[in-house]
RNA sequence: GGAGGGGUACCCAAGCGGCCAAAGGGGCCAGACUGUAAAUCUGGUGGCUCAGCCUUCGCAGGUUCGAAUCCUGCCCCCUCCA
C-alpha cells in the first residue's frame, strides 16, 4: 500500500493542535506500507464521553485511511495511576477493578472505532514480565530534571505537594509501550504531550525509529472552564440516556456551542460560519441544534426528536414528562418525605427536609409546605422534585 | 538520623478549652428570573424518630463538668540540615 500525501495528510490534520514533528511524518508515509497508530487508554475510568470521542473520531478517521490502530488498554499503568494534569497522587487501582472496568470499556470505543480493524493489546503483556533490571535500564533513559518539566510534576514539586517516585514511572512505562507495538504515530488529547515525548525517547533508545506525535484539542466540560472529565464531573458520557445528553449540551455556556461543532460534530469552516450566525441571532436555537445533533451522533434522529421534545416540554413548558417512574404506596397513605427518599429521588431524608422547606417538592405543581404530610395513592399524583425528578404515586396493589 | 511546620466537612481554608455541626471561598442543590439544566440575584449544603438527639475536625488513648482546641502514643505529609 502506499499512500497519497495530499489526499491523507490534510485528513490527518483536521481538527489536530500538534503534529510533532511533520516532516517525520511524510516520511514514514513515502517509505512506509504500514502505519502504526497507538491509543492508550486508562481504564481506571471506564466511562468514556465526548472528550475521548474528540480523539476516538480522529482515530477512526486515521483507519479509515488505512492506519493500523492498536488501542492499549493500560491495565498494568492503571495502576500507578496517570498523574496527568493531577494535583494529588491517584489512588492505585487493584487488578480486579481493572480487569472489571475494562470490560464495559469497549462496548463504547466501538461504536467509534471499526471492531474488526482495531487491534487491542493489554500492557500488562509486556510490563508485567519486566525485571527490576529492565525497570533500571528504561528508567535510566530520562532524568529527574526533565521529569519536572512536565507542568503538572513542576507545579506540585513548587507547591510542597507529594510526588511518588512511582509517578515518574508512568511516563516511562507508557513510553515503553509504545516501543513494544512499534508505534509510528501516538494520538491523544493535548495534556499527552510530555508522555508522548518521553516515548520517543525511549524508543530511540531502544534503537526504534520515534513515532509521530499527534494531539488533538481538549474539549472543555459542561462547566465551561475544566477539561471534561469524570473526576471533574463535568462530562457528558457517550451512553448515557439521550435525554440526559440533550440537556447536558444546553447546559453548556454559549462561549463553547461552536468549538463542540467543530470538535465533536467535524462541521467545516464553511458549515462553522453559518452556525456563528445562528449563535449571534438566536443562541438559544444554535445550542438545541448541537444537543440535537449531538444525541442524533450518539443513538439516532428517533431518539434525539424524543430527546428535544423531552426538553421542550420539561423545561420550556414546564410541563411533566411522558414516561415518570412509579412509585407504589399503600392506600392509607405514606409520608412524602420517606416517598422521596425510598425512590432515591433524594439521598437523605434531611435533604428531602430542606427541599420541602425551599418549597422545592410539589404534588400535581403545588409545593408540599408540612413535612408530615401523607401522601395517598387516589388519583392522578405527580411528585416533582427540583426541576427534573419526577415520581408518579400509584397504589401498592396495583390499580 | 537531627530541627521545624502541618493533617478540619466534596475541595481549598479559618478556628486553637464551652457561644462549634464548626467562619469564608469554590463546587453542588434549590427558589426567583429567563433564552435553558445559560447569565444574574437569593437561600441551603453531616445524619436522625428534628424546639431535641446522634456521629464528625489523621488514628488510638488520656486530662476536664466540658476537647477540633490541652496531654501521650501511633500513622501520614512538607521544609531545612545531614
Amino acid at each position: 500500500m502506499s499512500w497519497k500525501i495530499g489526499e491523507v495528510l490534510p485528513v490527518i490534520k483536521q481538527n489536530v493542535v500538534d503534529l510533532i514533528p511533520e516532516e517525520e511524518l511524510i516520511d514514514k508515509l513515502k517509505r512506509k506500507d504500514e502505519i502504526i497508530v497507538k491509543y492508550g487508554a486508562d481504564p481506571s475510568r471506564p466511562d468514556l464521553h465526548l472528550g475521548h470521542y474528540v480523539c476516538l473520531k480522529k482515530l477512526r478517521d486515521l483507519q479509515d485511511i488505512g492506519f493500523k490502530i492498536i488501542f492499549i488498554v493500560g491495565d498494568f499503568t492503571a495502576m500507578i495511576g496517570d498523574p496527568t494534569g493531577r494535583s494529588k497522587t491517584r489512588p492505585r487501582l487493584t487488578e480486579e477493578e481493572v480487569r472489571e472496568n475494562s470490560k464495559t470499556y469497549f462496548e463504547q470505543v466501538f461504536r467509534v472505532l471499526d471492531r474488526e480493524k482495531t487491534v487491542v493489546r493489554y500492557n500488562s503483556e509486556w510490563l508485567a514480565k519486566l525485571t527490576a533490571k529492565d525497570v533500571i535500564e528504561i528508567a535510566s533513559t530520562y532524568t529527574v530534571a526533565r521529569m519536572l518539566e512536565r507542568d503538572d510534576f513542576a507545579k506540585r514539586y513548587r507547591e510542597n505537594i507529594p510526588i511518588s517516585i512511582h509517578e515518574f514511572l508512568y511516563p516511562i512505562f507508557q513510553g515503553y509501550d509504545s516501543y513494544a507495538v512499534k508505534a509510528d504515530i501516538e494520538v491523544g488529547g493535548t495534556d499527552q504531550v510530555f508522555n508522548f515525548l518521553v516515548a520517543r525517547e525511549i524508543q530511540k533508545h531502544f534503537g526504534q525509529e520515534p513515532q509521530v506525535i499527534l494531539t488533538v484539542p481538549l474539549l472543555e466540560g459542561t462547566d465551561g472552564k475544566l477539561k471534561m472529565s469524570k473526576s471533574y464531573d463535568n462530562y457528558i458520557g457517550l451512553t448515557e440516556d439521550p435525554k440526559e445528553i440533550y440537556g447536558k449540551v444546553m447546559s453548556i455556556p454559549d462561549t463553547l456551542i461552536l468549538k463542540y461543532f467543530r470538535l465533536v460534530l467535524y462541521y467545516t469552516d464553511e458549515q462553522l460560519k453559518k452556525i456563528e450566525e445562528h449563535i449571534k441571532n438566536d443562541p438559544r436555537g444554535a445550542k438545541a441544534k448541537l444537543a440535537y445533533e449531538i444525541v442524533k451522533l450518539l443513538y439516532s434522529e428517533k431518539e434525539a426528536k424524543e430527546a428535544e421534545e423531552h426538553f421542550n416540554r420539561v423545561f420550556r413548558e414546564r410541563k411533566i414528562p411522558e414516561n415518570i417512574p412509579e412509585y407504589a404506596v399503600p392506600v392509607e397513605g405514606k409520608n412524602i418525605i420517606e416517598i422521596v427518599y425510598e425512590a432515591g429521588l433524594v439521598s437523605s431524608k434531611s435533604e428531602a427536609r430542606r427541599l420541602i422547606s425551599q418549597k422545592a417538592i410539589k404534588i400535581n405543581g403545588e409545593p408540599v409546605t408540612n413535612i408530615e404530610a401523607k401522601v395517598k395513592p387516589d388519583g392522578e399524583k405527580i411528585i416533582k422534585v427540583g426541576k427534573r425528578k419526577f415520581l408518579k404515586v400509584v397504589s401498592k396493589n396495583g390499580s
